[in-house]
DNA sequence: AACACGGTCAACCGCTCCCTC
DNA sequence: TGAGGGAGCGGTTGACCGTGT
């Protein structure tokens, strides 16, 4: 082949980087591809340049195949039920398109994606911008009751000056690992080991039972399991930034998301 | 008719996870 | 046990198309 037909099929049919083709595949690329999966199934994408004669790397060629040509794929719009699925797993489990698509025969995650971005993405833009506005009417009531709070609890701090209770420090050591997500006896350990760094000779009743709380609450979890990593635990613990006061929160979202998690949509 | 604009969707990219050696 | 490769995932891009002006 002289290079002058080889510049020209390569203008043609897409951009070549690496000896491999990238763009639109053609109706013959997508027929290379049907075969080589009829004769040995899916998997080993990157053997299909070799094996196929196709000049596509192996991510394309899954992709093509995944999103495209794979016999049991549901062609056309998403039907009324599908949509009220995507909305309800959505709410449920956010861009785990995926997981989503698992719960969707026929439907794969690209498409379930897209169609997300096309039809809701701006609907959610609209709702949560009308939420800014009450969020800020609430936190403005908010601020107000929280003065009054203030008032008060300054007056109950002079009356228990005898007490320090550094709950920042507390923080700092409950959360030496940032997001990890703790075994209930490496919490009772951690618990144990900050009220006695902390609070040396000084931890009274009160902090012990409020300890001794916030890891009750942990222990109507079930074990930590590995999707507890794709959880975001930055709001477990809140700070009351003007009290000083914590509390644990999300024990029963957490518990929620991690049983639903596991319970395929039907 | 021509242009601008927005919606749609196929494809790519970068990252992470998992398995094998 | 760690390195390397394969596979999967979510985010992003860009081409195409329909519609409005």
């Amino acid at each position: 082949m002289s290079w002058e037909v080889m510049a020209a099929e390569q203008l043609v049919w897409g951009v070549m980087e690496e000896g491999w083709r990238k763009g639109p595949w053609t109706a013959e690329e997508d027929r290379l591809l049907i075969e080589y999966v009829k004769l040995h199934g899916e998997g080993r994408w990157n053997s299909v340049a070799r094996l196929a004669g196709l000049k596509r790397n192996g991510k394309s060629c899954r992709l093509r195949w995944v999103n495209y040509l794979r016999p049991d794929l549901k062609r056309g719009q998403i039907t009324p039920h599908e949509e009220k699925v995507i909305l309800e797993l959505h709410a449920r489990w956010g861009n785990r398109w995926s997981t989503i698509a698992r719960s969707l025969p026929g439907r794969t995650d690209n498409e379930i994606k897209n169609y997300w971005r096309t039809h809701f993405k701006k609907k959610a833009k609209v709702s949560s911008d009308n939420s800014e506005k009450s969020k800020a009417r609430l936190l403005r009531r908010q601020q107000f009751q929280q003065q009054q709070l203030l008032q008060q609890q300054q007056q109950q701090q002079q009356q228990q000056q005898t007490q320090v209770f550094d709950m920042r420090r507390l923080m700092s050591l409950l959360d030496e690992n940032e997001n990890r997500v703790p075994t209930l006896p490496q919490m009772k350990q951690d618990a144990s080991a900050a009220a006695t760094t902390i609070f040396p000779n000084t931890i009274d009743d009160h902090h012990q039972v409020f300890l001794y709380s916030v890891f009750n609450n942990s222990a109507a979890l079930p074990e930590a399991t590995n999707h507890d990593q794709d959880i975001n635990w930055d709001g477990l613990w809140n700070m009351d930034e003007f009290s000083g006061n914590i509390y644990y929160s999300n024990s029963a979202n957490r518990a929620t998301l991690r049983t639903s998690a596991a319970t395929p949509y039907y």
